[in-house]
DNA sequence: ACCGCAACTGAGACGCAGTCGCAATCGCTG
DNA sequence: CAGCGATTGCGACTGCGTCTCAGTTGCGGT
């Protein structure tokens, strides 16, 4: 049987009077072929070596398209650019990042969606989406941890400490918990 | 009496052997003179117009050793670049965003900081930092709100929705709470 | 005073990630 | 098989930040 989120991106370039072309069902199933949070140009480098022509704009309009469409979702961990991850219908989940390997976790915690709704509500906003992003060491690093992020104002290590940036996500279209 | 920030940066060139030169001093009154998520260039743009003589690279370099010392915040707040906030020793909030006009506002939920914890050690992380953006519309962006970004998977509207990012912030020093 | 040197700075080149313009193609539809 | 909107690849381009480099500053030592 077909995937149900190939079915939901079909459905809404239909909508539109696009196509689901070549390359488009190409990068659906590079994307959703395991489960990861990638970079675009990984995508096309993975494509090409895999003698499918396509260029890069090609993977970032359709990126693009995933992401309008719900199916793929859009995530800034780490330094520059963006990451791609596919997102199961319905899903929703925040991430947890190993400041060392750079592995992703993802996790869920009812009682943190909830009070961000409180949040919003105590200042008069409609929530849309939200982004949360944890970063720390994880068990397989810890033994050997040490550096780390200066921390605050008083006194730091020596050497300058790398500036390791951050950064979430594309929202997650809240309308799934809200509209439940 | 000086500004306790100002301290702190000081102390922190000291101890690197570098120093608080004239346009060091001048970025840092800029940033402190008022609370607000300011980009490099407006900053650029502000001093320069004030008839200080500074170069992008030096905004750029200043604010990495502000951010380094603590006393400045780096988030990616919407689109592309870095945002930067002054933080007051000890602070810690994360923000909520309204989408429309783009106003952030500062909050700060104990209980969603301790289910953090939680949901950190639970995986086994040690903590370091965190990130966290709520997007929405604001009271008085309300009323006339629409648009919004699509939903999720199933009917979205007609006009092609602007694709607009979101992301978060540079790490909280989480030192500053664990070590209390 | 003067030297020496490390720290600073401005200007512009550079790099990366993503976007755009455009002409060539594709693939329905009538 | 002509018409036409959708699609694509290519390469130019942009925005934002970083790097290089040569010239300047300013403090410490003598």
């Amino acid at each position: 049987m077909e995937k149900r989120e190939l079915q939901i991106f079909r459905k809404y370039l239909e909508r539109r009077s696009l196509k689901l072309t070549a390359e488009r069902k190409a990068l659906f199933d590079e994307l959703f072929s395991r489960h990861e949070h990638v970079e675009a140009d990984e995508l096309l480098v993975r494509l090409r070596s895999k003698h499918k022509k396509i260029s890069r704009a090609t993977i970032y309009r359709t990126l693009e398209l995933m992401v309008d469409s719900g199916i793929v979702g859009r995530l800034r961990i780490g330094e520059a650019g963006y990451r791609y991850e596919r997102l199961r219908a319905g899903d929703h989940h925040d991430h947890l990042i190993c400041d060392q390997c750079g592995k992703v976790i993802e996790f869920f915690e009812p009682q943190i969606e909830s009070l961000q709704d409180e949040v919003a509500a105590r200042h008069g906003f409609v929530l849309l989406s939200h982004t949360h992003q944890m970063r720390g060491i994880c068990r397989s690093c810890r033994p050997r941890a040490k550096s780390g992020a200066s921390g605050g104002a008083s006194g730091a290590g020596a050497s300058a400490s790398a500036s390791f940036e951050a950064a979430p996500a594309r929202p997650v279209p809240i309308a799934s918990r809200s509209r439940e």
